[in-house]
DNA sequence: ACTACGATCCAA
DNA sequence: TGGATCGTAGTA
């Protein structure tokens, strides 16, 4: 099957890997041992010159993690109840990342995964990842290979949930997938 | 110490 | 459309 997907490919600009994530399989082995694996169907892009970016205003202690290089997993803690999974993207000291929105499960019985905190709730995806390897099956959460998404099946659209920079079209989800959390 | 708010979700 | 729910960051 599909190989992990190694740290050079997440040490890029974010739009660019934003992009190159949708198809590709999010894997997490539980703490029970079990594991899910499933196809990446909608990102958000983040960079730190634009204000809807946690990274916008300088190194705090919850966003840290956005400022490293690319390949490991930040994971906030939003609403007072959950938690979102973003991938780091880019170089050192520039805060990037692509937030995960959406999977198509096909390995593991899981079903809620179209949404940012639905899809960390099913995996039970929490601030303990926070800063993990991806890179490495080791941390528990991982992703692997896959065909590339053609970009005339690639959709672009304003971001959600967001009340700054909204008119960038940051968003990417493949077209006609019914797992997309929102149109 | 005090306050406002958030990259969401769900019921109604 | 509004409520749940609380850590974080900004202000004092």
């Amino acid at each position: 099957m599909g190989k992990i997907i190694k740290k050079e490919f997440y040490e890029k600009d974010t739009l660019t890997v934003a992009k190159n994530l949708l198809g590709k399989i999010l894997c997490r082995k539980m703490p029970n041992g079990e594991i899910y694996k499933g196809k990446i169907i909608e990102v958000e892009a983040y960079t730190q010159d634009e204000p809807s970016c946690h990274g916008f205003g300088g190194v705090t202690k919850r966003n840290s993690v956005m400022f490293q290089s690319g390949g490991v997993a930040y994971v906030y803690f939003t609403y007072g109840m959950y938690h979102c999974l973003n991938i780091i993207t880019d170089k050192e000291g520039f805060a990037s990342g692509v937030l995960i929105r959406a999977t198509e499960p096909f390995e593991g019985n899981f079903k809620n995964t179209n949404g940012p905190a639905k899809l960390c709730r099913e995996l039970n995806i929490t601030k303990e990842l926070n800063g993990c390897d991806i890179c490495n099956e080791t941390s528990g959460l991982w992703i692997e290979t896959a065909r590339k998404i053609p970009a005339e099946e690639i959709v672009a659209t304003e971001r959600i949930g967001i009340k700054k920079a909204v008119e960038l079209p940051w968003r990417f989800y493949i077209k006609n997938n019914k797992f997309v959390s929102k149109k």
